[in-house]
DNA sequence: ATAAAATATTCCTTTACAAGAATATTCCTT
DNA sequence: AAGGAATATTCTTGTAAAGGAATATTTTAT
């Protein structure tokens, strides 16, 4: 459904957003242990949460009057995936730099 | 030398660089061709090409007049490593939202 | 019903950054 | 040496987004 690696990269490069994901990784928090644990204010740790929620990478359950949110693994997982295709770069023996250099030799 | 997660997703958060990077995973190109392929201007090209290198994530060698651009692998590795960190996390048999929310019940 | 706690939302300001256009630099060719 | 090709750089402008402060919303407790 999601393999919007755009989407994904885009929330995760902001640095505290990053931290967010990184200490979900540990498990499920609410908005103001996480607000707590990284010295956020409350009013930014939401909005980092939505962002990261509309991008997919997080989602929410409501308990009483606060928010539990945890990590989404798809995402994750496709990012994975989208990392892997660049494995048959590196598996190369040969530097295709090398490869492209004779190429633009033989142009003359 | 680099474990810089966070530059290396601002860097690849932009959608046209993610592009480039896209290009460049078939092989060394320069400047020209990668502006051509992806039908961007050529300022615009040397600017992301510019930012990608800063980066980390593309090495540049000189040839006559022109540029070529290649994949470094190791902020790939790097994140691809980053992201293995998250592997316990879907490991975990039970979803851990279960035990935050008696961890939350036993504090009455 | 009211107050208080937890979270979300709005508004404003500031900043970062990408696009566009123009120009500068470097290197080859003749 | 001069001209042209390939690339880099600069400057300006527009825009998206992050931070701060204040306020709204929701839920529980009394």
């Amino acid at each position: 459904m999601s393999a919007n690696i755009n989407a994904t990269l885009s929330a995760l490069a902001e640095p505290k957003r990053l931290q967010i994901v990184e200490l979900l990784r540990e498990g499920p928090l609410t908005v103001g242990e996480i607000a707590e644990k990284l010295e956020l204010l409350q009013p930014q740790t939401s909005k980092h949460l939505g962002v990261l929620n509309k991008a997919g990478l997080v989602e929410v359950k409501a308990q009483a009057n606060m928010r539990i949110y945890k990590l989404c693994q798809q995402p994750f997982k496709d990012l994975d995936g989208w990392l892997s295709s660049f494995g048959h770069v590196w598996e190369e023996r040969f530097d295709r730099l090398d490869e492209y250099l004779q190429k633009l030799q033989g142009k003359d």
